[in-house]
DNA sequence: ATAATAACGAGA
DNA sequence: CTCGTTATTATC
């Protein structure tokens, strides 16, 4: 029943007419009367009887294309169950909207499903650097369930190494579903396949090519016309006969996350996806988020990762250097406002006709509040959550449990005074341009994206996520936004910093070819630390043993519940919360709105989930007035 | 929205 | 105890 109330969330009887025998098969789309009007729905299973004494009959098969596949179904309903959702609501992320135009030229081309091709065996020397990765291919190969947690080197073409990984599970004759960030992704995962597969051999599937292709391409798969769909998070529900590898790139980009109701993490869905279809699972990126960490160290997963001899060669020079520029010594840097030791190697490669990456943040970051004397983020001293200044000359208080810290002192450092200023690293960037007269300054950023620059002399500046790939890599990357990004208001602060310096550090030259990567930030730092090393699974590990002391995601499971006061608490005390159940807020949310958390162990996230969504169904049946928000582990915490 | 059902209270 | 009215609940 495609209507979303949680008390509705469970399959309803009907009966098939005579006339719509052949259409009424599962998966198809159908009409029936509910509560005395047409509403859609889902046609789940034929049964030849039914424990409901007086039936109703189908109304309409609204298309003969069974769009729903059972694979799919199971997996909706596991989503749904474990972000305290309703399986409509899922059902509505996985199936795109029909499209009849599109749907008739598929169906009316009528070429038969193509039979599973194999392809060629698959060169496994691109996956050398990698002790475990040609077995890793192998197994795809073979069909086995392999899974990957993999760490890319620098300089490394993931988009080459993914391709590979579902050609080898081409060639084992089983399909595969890849999801990635963003469109600029997408086009280089698009294109390395092409080269790999040939044209013609996977579909693109993604919200922004619009409804008709994304309908046309979402029947394809589901015809079994190609066996493997690529795309952005729309992709993760796609079907895929045969299912043999799921893969997600760069899973720490918080644009996996879906944020339509019930919010369910693309990687989530492709990992409940692998353990429910046998199918092989891959999660890479530059640098390793907590989740992949736990899947690690739970054993879940494999590591992939090169041998620390390889990492040195790959990587690029790297050097912290402070935020208090010395700007006395070189004119040109004082003219930039840009610390010295970046200057002298921008200046360096440019000489040497390298190009230059300058990595500045985004506008729009809020600070959140930090000890002035050795920057440790402040933490409430009685649950940990993130302090903030009211205002400049205010008390801090915490986000999270509202309590004032009047009396503040730095556990680290035992200093008293906080601070909560970003410096202006974007205009420092822009006047780069004047720091280095004649050379050619491009930007990349929200309006406009660079995919590729060419390798000869010329200053690039790129927000995060937007830094084009240089031919032949950069001869300097700068990264100017350690401040902003640190000192985000953000529990994922840390990892989110070391994730987007990986991924604009990975575009420089290593460091025998002359690359070098200069970090704006105090080298003592955790972040900047494993960046240095390029050991972001010595970062992961460390960050995930933190959540575990401080209770947070992904060590426990947490559920948020955003709404006025009286309806949060409403849905609490309704709710049949399973022992050991930690409920702390309430925090204020925008709009006069409140929000409370929910901590269990992991070991009873099934029932906090199924306890959340009960208590939602009792309000939806009283018709209670105002909606409450619920989600399960919400990316952002406060 | 609307029909079935439970709950309630008045009058016999 | 029954009938009629009103709140509640489930909706094939």
């Amino acid at each position: 029943m495609d209507v979303p109330l949680p008390h509705l969330d469970r399959p309803f009887d009907y009966l098939v007419p005579e006339a719509l025998d052949a259409e009424a098969q599962p998966g198809v789309r159908v009409k029936v009367r509910f509560a005395g009007q047409l509403v859609d729905g889902w046609l789940l299973e034929r049964a030849e009887s039914s424990a409901h004494p007086k039936l109703a009959y189908l109304e309409k098969v609204v298309s003969p294309v069974p769009v729903l596949s059972p694979e799919v179904a199971r997996l909706a309903r596991a989503v749904a169950d474990r972000y305290a959702g309703s399986l409509a609501d899922v059902l509505r992320l996985a199936v795109p909207p029909r499209h009849a135009r599109a749907e008739k030229a598929v169906t009316a081309a009528d070429t038969p499903p193509s039979t599973p091709v194999r392809g060629e065996p698959v060169d496994p020397r691109g996956w050398r650097d990698y002790p475990a990765g040609p077995a890793l291919l192998r197994a795809l190969t073979d069909g086995r369930p392999a899974r990957a947690v993999w760490s890319a080197l620098p300089g490394e073409d993931w988009a080459d190494r993914y391709a590979d990984a579902v050609a080898a599970t081409v060639a084992g004759g089983r399909g595969a579903v890849v999801v990635v960030a963003d469109a600029r992704d997408l086009d280089r995962l698009d294109a390395a396949l092409t080269a790999v597969l040939g044209v013609g051999r996977h579909v693109r599937l993604t919200a922004a090519d619009g409804p008709a292709r994304r309908y046309r391409a979402f029947l394809a798969a589901r015809r079994g016309d190609v066996a493997v769909v690529i795309g952005t998070r729309a992709a993760m529900f796609a079907p895929v006969e045969r299912l043999g590898l799921v893969a997600i790139w760069d899973d720490g980009d918080d644009l996996h996350a879906e944020p339509r109701a019930p919010y369910p993490h693309a990687r989530d869905v492709l990992l409940t996806r692998a353990q429910l279809g046998d199918a092989a699972a891959l999660v890479g990126g530059y640098a390793r988020s907590a989740e992949a960490q736990l899947l690690v160290e739970t054993s879940w997963a494999r590591e992939v990762v090169a041998d620390r001899s390889v990492v040195r060669a790959r990587t690029p020079a790297m050097a912290p250097t402070g935020d208090d520029p010395q700007l006395a010594r070189d004119p040109g840097a004082a003219s930039a406002r840009l610390p010295s030791l970046a200057w002298t190697s921008a200046r360096d490669a440019l000489r040497a006709d390298l190009p230059v990456l300058v990595q500045v943040p985004r506008r729009g970051y809020v600070p959140s509040v930090a000890c002035a004397d050795c920057r440790a983020p402040a933490r409430c001293p009685h649950c940990a959550g993130p302090l903030a200044l009211p205002s400049a000359q205010g008390t801090p208080a915490c986000r999270w449990c509202g309590r004032v810290a009047a009396a503040y002192a730095c556990p680290e450092c035992g200093g008293r005074r906080l601070r909560a200023s970003v410096t202006g690293a974007r205009r420092t960037a822009e006047e780069l341009g004047r720091a280095f007269p004649g050379v050619p300054v491009r930007t990349s950023g929200r309006e406009e994206v660079l995919a590729t620059v060419p390798g000869a002399a010329g200053l690039v500046i790129a927000t995060p996520g937007a830094e084009p790939v240089a031919d032949g890599g950069y001869g300097a990357v700068l990264l100017l936004d350690s401040w902003a990004l640190l000192t985000r208001a953000d529990l994922r602060a840390g990892e989110e910093a070391l994730r987007r310096w990986m991924a604009a550090a990975a575009l420089a030259r290593p460091g025998t070819a002359g690359g070098r990567v200069v970090v704006v930030a105090d080298g003592a730092l955790a972040p900047v630390q494993a960046l240095l090393r390029w050991d972001s699974a010595w970062f992961a590990a460390r960050e995930l043993a933190e959540r575990r002391e401080l209770g947070f995601p992904p060590a426990v499971r947490m559920a948020s519940v955003t709404g006025v006061a009286e309806a949060v608490g409403d849905l609490l005390a309704g709710a049949r919360l399973p022992d050991g159940a930690e409920v702390l807020g309430p925090v204020p949310a925008d709009e006069g709105r409140e929000r409370m958390l929910v901590r269990v162990p992991r070991s009873r996230a099934a029932a906090l989930a199924e306890a959340l969504h009960a208590a939602a169904g009792q309000r939806s049946a009283r018709k209670a007035a105002d909606p409450v928000r619920l989600q399960v582990d919400p990316l952002v915490l406060f």
